[in-house]
DNA sequence: TTACATGCAAAGCATTTGCAGATAA
DNA sequence: TTATCTGCAAATGCTTTGCATGTAA
């Protein structure tokens, strides 16, 4: 049974995932059970609302593209999911929850977690609030290997 | 006379700019010398295709979107401009021609240069290319300075 | 003269929204 | 029962494109 939960886990992303949707009293209903299981069971994921949506068609259930949108926003608002902007039409929402900012080779169009203590930033600008909330940092890495 | 072509000096960016358009056989249109003049003559700017449409409105021309779209882009490809994209629906152009990085600050909506410096990455990452070609890499910092 | 550039309107595309119907608690 | 969720289709908003017209060299 999908609405059944599983004891809480400290290593499983989904089980995290549940307890959080739980905590902030969003219903687990099948598509988000769904998406969950697909989004969270097996590690870490870099995946495009689209190749997400067809993942469920591949499965047992079809979640409409719209419900898809509104549950991978959601998922971020609850820190479960990091969206990462490729460019204009181009969204890679990233299942890793640890701490790690993201390297994008553009030529292989592909994605890279970094772990956050491989960057360092100097942050001395003069225009950076001081009270910054560090927690709310996203750095992007665009790199070409070839010239045009 | 916008035609005309200033005697090059290498601290202007506008007299850069007419330069690489020489250089790459563009034709100085007197839509891309508007443009040039706003975007390079007066120091950096980050400006977006929408606002740069509404420059060239209050002075005395008017450049088409469409134009001013294959412009900035054609700006791009030579350097003059950097892309700086920020979400969905809404990309910066950065006229600063020194090697720098991007700091965006969400809710205040405002963006600034980061010198490269300031910024230490370790490259000590498996899946990077080693022949990586470090001209070609761009670096977004988003910052949320407020929680929701 | 002719290759290149412009501008309009239409198309493209990922994402969002309005709303009627469905579902969880 | 009722507040919430889903899904469709339509709307949105930035960007690109096709093509006829205009322009630089």
């Amino acid at each position: 049974m999908l609405k059944k939960i599983q004891p809480f886990n400290p290593l499983s992303n989904y089980n995290l995932a549940i307890k959080k949707l739980k905590s902030h009293n969003i219903r687990p209903t099948k598509q988000r059970m769904v998406l969950s299981k697909i989004l969270f069971e097996k590690g870490n994921k870099h995946i495009t609302a689209e190749e997400l949506y067809e993942e469920v068609r591949k499965q047992e259930r079809k979640i409409s593209l719209a419900t898809i949108y509104n549950t991978l926003k959601q998922f971020c608002k609850l820190g479960l999911l990091k969206e990462v902007i490729i460019d204009q039409n181009k969204s890679i929402y990233c299942s890793n929850n640890k701490q790690h900012y993201h390297l994008y080779i553009e030529d292989e169009n592909k994605i890279i977690d970094i772990p956050h203590n491989k960057i360092n930033i100097d942050f001395n600008v003069p225009e950076i609030p001081a009270c910054l909330n560090l927690h709310n940092v996203d750095i992007i890495i665009k790199i070409k290997t070839k010239n045009n």
